[in-house]
DNA sequence: CGAGCGTTTGACCGGACTCAACGCATGTGG
DNA sequence: CCACATGCGTTGAGTCCGGTCAAACGCTCG
């Protein structure tokens, strides 16, 4: 390895929010021009990832948060005793790092499941302008408090679902953020192993193997692999909100 | 009942961050004197809240952030079909309302598990000064973010534990927060329910209630209904890290 | 084409849940 | 002050969902 890490390289190209398609679901939501301009100059730097690397991990330094712009992480924390959690999947538009601020050290592993890049947000220079950019500093408030939301979410599902009840619920959101980013509400491709979705989910990877079959089976679902088809949305919601 | 609700008692007395004994713990940590006086004009109100109320619910109107003062709370999220999850206890200095800021609504229900009094922080008034005072605004985005945190390590608990390792690390978690309130690191006394135990770390009531006579058994812990003792702490503290 | 990883499926096991009964503490009203 | 009601906690017996262990299959990619 004598070349610089993949993490480094500069692309100047289209580093600018304003230029960028996802700025509708991305920290600047609802800015306008004028505003989308200050916020070029805040995020001045792209970084790459490749699959299977990390973007940050516990115990790093924190400096900046991330925007996904192109690719697909997962996030996880590790038990002392070396078991851990994937805490969620993050694809585009989404931030990165949040972790990080309360003790200026990330307390979690970011890693790329396919090539993906992030635009880098200085910490400081984000608290700076949204002080004085009162409409940037609602935004990064909202999306912090969103993060909480979804936490909250997650807890209930762990706390209180049955194996498929979950998986259910899984897809469903999967789907969803897809589908506000133009992609089809019907039909994905899982960038994660099944391992990773029991990890998430708090089960062991053969127990999805098996609902994933069962949802089959039931007609719910059209399973390749990593291909996943949704033949009856309908009763995929129903899983989520009324069990048995 | 033709009195007002117990919850807008006034109570001009020592609304002041800056007379509170717990601005180390608090949203003020590390304020000085003069900052700490531009607090208190903010955190205007204190609202009394009786055991068994709600501060807030999921659905209402999103306008401040609450910090508790004395007492104790829980917060829970409801699924559609009436499951709900705990998903968090709040003693005085912690904060209550982040959920709403994304949506200026709230997602959970905030109650109170005995009689406490809160400190009122309107939103608005946060978000000003804190544009003005970038102290306060780092504070609060670390607040934030420890919330985020501390999930995290909700789901890792949820998500990997066994029974009895959660109600050890939960027993570890509050005698570690109460601890830094000056109260005794191996006492405590429950303020809420097994069910609420058991709603909060995904378990049964009657699970809980195994797991604290199987520790009583082992020696672990003297139980006497809310009242518990921690006996072998270093035991505890092996259960969560290293299971079985 | 072969190695290795990811996935599926089966058989069995066990920890947590369910259902049920009972005990105990608290508080209320006679 | 006691009788009673009620809510909370404990304990037991039996069940079942998801975990564990194991084997085989089939992509994917050198």
């Amino acid at each position: 390895m004598t070349k610089p890490s993949s993490t480094d390289r500069p692309n100047p190209l289209q580093v600018a929010c304003s230029s960028c398609n996802l700025r509708e679901l991305c920290l600047p939501v609802g800015f306008s021009g004028s505003e989308l301009e200050r916020l070029d100059g805040m995020v001045a730097t792209r970084r790459s990832v490749k699959r299977g690397d990390a973007l940050f991990r516990s115990g790093d330094a924190f400096e900046a948060v991330y925007a996904v712009r192109t690719g697909f992480f997962k996030t996880q924390v590790s038990s002392e005793d070396g078991r851990d959690q994937v805490t969620g999947f993050q694809m585009a538009g989404e931030l990165l790092g949040l972790d990080g601020i309360v003790s200026d050290h990330h307390t979690c592993d970011a890693v790329a499941l396919e090539d993906s890049q992030v635009c880098v947000i200085p910490y400081a220079e984000l608290e700076a302008l949204s002080r004085e950019f009162g409409e940037l500093q609602r935004q990064f408030h909202k999306i912090m408090s969103r993060e909480i939301v979804r936490d909250q979410g997650v807890m209930l599902l762990l706390g209180s679902m049955r194996a498929e009840e979950r998986l259910a619920a899984f897809l469903l959101n999967l789907t969803q953020r897809l589908q506000a980013r133009g992609f089809s509400p019907t039909s994905l491709v899982l960038r994660m192993t099944r391992e990773e979705i029991g990890t998430y989910l708090g089960l062991k990877l053969e127990t999805v193997s098996r609902c994933f079959s069962r949802f089959q089976e039931d007609g719910v679902l059209e399973v390749k692999l990593k291909h996943i088809r949704i033949l009856d949305l309908a009763a995929l919601r129903k899983m989520v909100n009324s069990p048995c």
